[in-house]
Order: structure tokens, then C-alpha cells, then sequence
DNA sequence: TTGAACTCTAGACCTAGGTCCAGACTTAAG
DNA sequence: CTTAAGTCTGGACCTAGGTCTAGAGTTCAA
């Protein structure tokens, strides 16, 4: 059994982070030490390496709530898991678009401005003005 | 002169976001009236459209007030201008190139799973799950 | 045994960009 | 004149994902 702060060191997580992931029904220790001192087993290790995982492709620590859910239901579907999965495709293939939009404008008002004279004249700042 | 009602209907913006722009130092009334009621010129309506615009391109508030600034003061320059709007379409690439790795794997993750069976035997969690 | 290192709880604080509220005052319309 | 609608200030609250603090108790190494 582990001490917080050896599952903090293991997984590179603060010890705060792992408390804030419990108060977030994340994780939670597999026992209490008899002064009250939470103890995990080494499989905390790995749910807490799934949550980095998990996160680093964009989903939120609800979403990821779900997804450990998921993960031990009898009753959950792997439907269930693609679904999420999916969504945040699409969601992030929203947020590339728009990125992608934004970066069309700013690199066309990039090529009108020398970069020379006075910001007053920088023809960057007069597209930003309203029409007038 | 208008009111800050007037002012929040021609903007479309709340009266509370007008406000809170006045705090962070984006706008501010040009004339207060007799019982303290804030009055803005037609102009103000342009300066908030240019701040609507410079967000919708990504720019935080504090950058915005930078290029206000930079519109008024006589020292500014437009190398000034095109610096911040070079860093800013770095950063969007950078956020782009970082959604598309995200998304390359995640495609990846949904085509290796059936949506049939179990959530526990969905490819997709099992890769979350560290090697072990 | 003693001091450093560890852990506990509860709750405050942080960013960013707002939103909302209370309580008081003002203005406009009918 | 009355009443609804508008405005004022100051400060609390919101999301998300943490981070930090205080004050008290515990455990480990020398």
C-alpha cells in the first residue's frame, strides 16, 4: 500500500491534485492508515496514469469520470465509450476549424502591414475598427 | 451621448461586460452626467466593436489593450502591431498542430473500436490504461 | 528522543471573462 | 404623481483544474 505521497511521486501528480481528483470522485484511497492517513493500492498508480492519459487527448475530468466508470460497469458498452470518444472528435474538429478560420484572417491582415510607421496607420488596427 | 444602456444595445454587449471592460481599463465614460450616470461619445461604439473583433481573432483582453493603446499613442509603432498579431497566429498554430495530434490518435482510438461488447473490453480505455 | 518530513481537514486563492445581486438613487412615461 | 425602467457602487459568484495555507497530529531517521 501506498502513502499519498508516494502515489504522488509515482505518478508525478501533486498531492493536492490527487486530493482534488477524490473530492472530483476520481480516485479514492483503498483504506484509511488508523490515524486517517490514506492508503492506495498500486492500481492507483494506473488509474492515475489513465487520468493523465485521458486528459492529454482533451477530455475533462467529468468525461473522464465517465470513461473510468465505464471501465468498470458490468452494465457499460463500449458503445458507450465510442460515443464519448466520437463527440470530442467532432468537438475537437470544430475548434481546429475555427482555429484554422481565425489563422486565415490574422495571416492576411499579417501580409498588409509593413511593420513600418506609426501603429495609427498599421492597416491591422483599421480593419479592427468597425467600418466607418 | 449615450447612456451605458444605449451603449450595451447599440454593442450588443451587457451593461455588466461594459462595466467590467471599464475596470480592466478598455473603456471608459467620456463625460459622467449630474447623478454620476456614465456617458459615452458615438465613438465609444466603434471601441467596443473593436474589441468584439480583436477577441473573435483570439486576443485576450490584455492584448486588446495594448492595441487601443497602440491606435492612440503617437509612439506606437506598427512593428508593435504586427509583433503581437505574429505571436498570436504562432500560438493558434501551435494550438493547431497540438488538436491534430490529439486528433490523429483519437481517430486512431475510434476506428480500433467495434462500439459491441462490454465497455471493459473497449480497445479505447484499454490504451488509456498504462502498460501493464 | 528529537527534529525533519509527512499527512490530515477545511477553506481561501488563482486565471479569464464575465455575470449577478443588493440596496439606493434617478429618469422617463403615462 | 406614480411607477417602471434605468443606473450607481461594491462585492460575490461562476467554470475548470488545480494550488496554497494554517494549524494540528504522525511517522521516520539519526
Amino acid at each position: 500500500m501506498l502513502t499519498i505521497g508516494k502515489l504522488a511521486k509515482a505518478t508525478n501528480a501533486s498531492i493536492d491534485t490527487i486530493r482534488y481528483y477524490e473530492r472530483m470522485g476520481l480516485v479514492s484511497p483503498d483504506a484509511r492508515s488508523a490515524h486517517d492517513y490514506r492508503m492506495y493500492e498500486e492500481s492507483a498508480i494506473n488509474r492515475l496514469r489513465f487520468i493523465k492519459n485521458a486528459q492529454s487527448l482533451g477530455f475533462s475530468l467529468l468525461e473522464i469520470e465517465k470513461l473510468l466508470t465505464f471501465g468498470t460497469s458490468k452494465d457499460s458498452t463500449a458503445a458507450e465509450v465510442l460515443k464519448l470518444t466520437e463527440d470530442k472528435i467532432l468537438v475537437h474538429k470544430n475548434k481546429i476549424k475555427e482555429l484554422q478560420k481565425i489563422q486565415t484572417v490574422l495571416v492576411d491582415l499579417a501580409k498588409q502591414c509593413s511593420g513600418k510607421g506609426p501603429a495609427s496607420e498599421c492597416p491591422i488596427l483599421k480593419s479592427l475598427y468597425p467600418e466607418s
